[in-house]
DNA sequence: TGCAGAGTTAATAATAACTTAATATTTAAA
DNA sequence: TTTAAATATTAAGTTATTATTAACTCTGCA
């Protein structure tokens, strides 16, 4: 069995652009989604978790740049491939575009070809893979069931815990920052203290009873048996 | 409503009826495609995937009962819907076309509202999920009737229950988002509240009197006994 | 026409998750 | 050894998320 294709969402207002593309990258294996403006290419971003989104800089209700720059300040798409859709005149936009967390720029009018093997390099540069189970030593990992067993004996973490446990987990023996750990964790938009994350730390140390997280003091947490 | 909009591709070579049909099923919610001769027909339907195709049974290039026949014989259309367009008068041919594989007829002249309603009732007959029965533990999962038996007594769910309930079952252990869930169940178009999941998902459990769905608060639910 | 069921929404209640604050303990440097 | 800084622990306070219920719409159907 393969993969589930991967999904791409195209926003632009003008139709036969929104077919050219989709038509092309539907016959490359791609699953296309398209909005017609800004607000809802942003609802189906949500909804769809698209791998890859194509933004015409143009467009009615919110510009590519407005919503690049929303997605982006939202942690589920700090992954997501975005990619403009600028006119080739329209000269300054592509670099607005990039400054705003935008991944490469598309000019029209584009050949097929062109557009097709722009987007597979694209996946080919910055497509991660996706989260797996983890196993270190007795200890598994399951993002998918947001399970973690040790010994073969399930315990349930909440959602932050299970984030944070699988954060450092996922690099054994690596100490991760109070920063780096608020950043990934919580997102740089959310403010807390910092004892939360001691909080948390403590609770995960007391469910798992095996003794796998180590404070290194003045700096921060890792993860080893 | 439900899902992407059901797409459905009209062959007629009298622009009138083929405007008539569009104007009609459009209204509908249909998305609808047009041909207007036998050759045509067959060209679409490859490239569209229609979910029903309605065939006027005189037509240049080729007869809707050939389009009919050569469509049957590819394994991509086996479950499409296909409906005759007959005149009233040329009696033998809807015969012709049901031996050929088509799953009604339709005779010229047609009000709106009948047309209407034979082709919803069509998709209510017909599109039916073609996937297996599940077996989990003491609760069989039927997608032919949208029953589930729990230890050997039927229970009947509705239509989107039974699509929640077997999108969660059939991979039991795993947590579905409740964005996958909106779009698996009720596909990317449509916009409903996020309460209406928690509701299905509660008449599920009182249906079922079983505690097999669990809640991951913050992430979304999953299947497991 | 009106009933019945499906589906949705909205309002409120319940609960689990998360955060904070206060206090205790540990750690490492002076 | 002392001391200050950092972390651990605990309990309590807040918020966010889900559960529940009831009402309302829509559609099909007797």
């Amino acid at each position: 069995m393969d993969q589930p294709a991967r999904k791409v969402l195209i926003a632009d207002d003008e139709p036969d652009i929104r077919e050219f593309l989709q038509y092309n990258l539907s016959a490359e294996g791609y699953e296309v989604f398209t909005a017609k403006d800004g607000d809802e290419a942003l609802e189906k971003a949500k909804r769809i978790q698209p791998d890859l989104i194509v933004l015409d800089v143009m467009m009615p209700k919110k510009s590519g740049v407005e919503v690049c720059q929303l997605l982006r300040s939202q942690s589920a798409f700090k992954d997501t491939i975005i990619v403009m859709l600028t006119a080739l005149n329209d000269d300054g936009s592509h670099i607005k575009g990039l400054e705003n967390g935008a991944d490469d720029y598309i000019g029209k009018p584009i050949s097929p070809k062109v557009l097709v093997s722009r987007i597979n390099a694209l996946f080919r540069r910055l497509s991660k893979p996706k989260t797996t189970v983890l196993n270190v030593g007795t200890i598994s990992i399951n993002p998918e069931q947001y399970i973690v067993s040790v010994d073969g004996k399930e315990i349930s973490l909440a959602k932050k815990e299970f984030e944070l446990l699988y954060l450092l987990a996922h690099r054994p023996g690596r100490v991760f920052l109070r920063n780096e750990i608020l950043n990934q964790v919580w997102g740089n938009e959310v403010i807390v203290g910092d004892r939360t994350i001691d909080v948390h730390i403590r609770k995960i140390r007391q469910k798992l009873g095996v003794d796998c997280i180590t404070t290194v003091k003045g700096v921060g947490y890792k993860f080893e048996l």
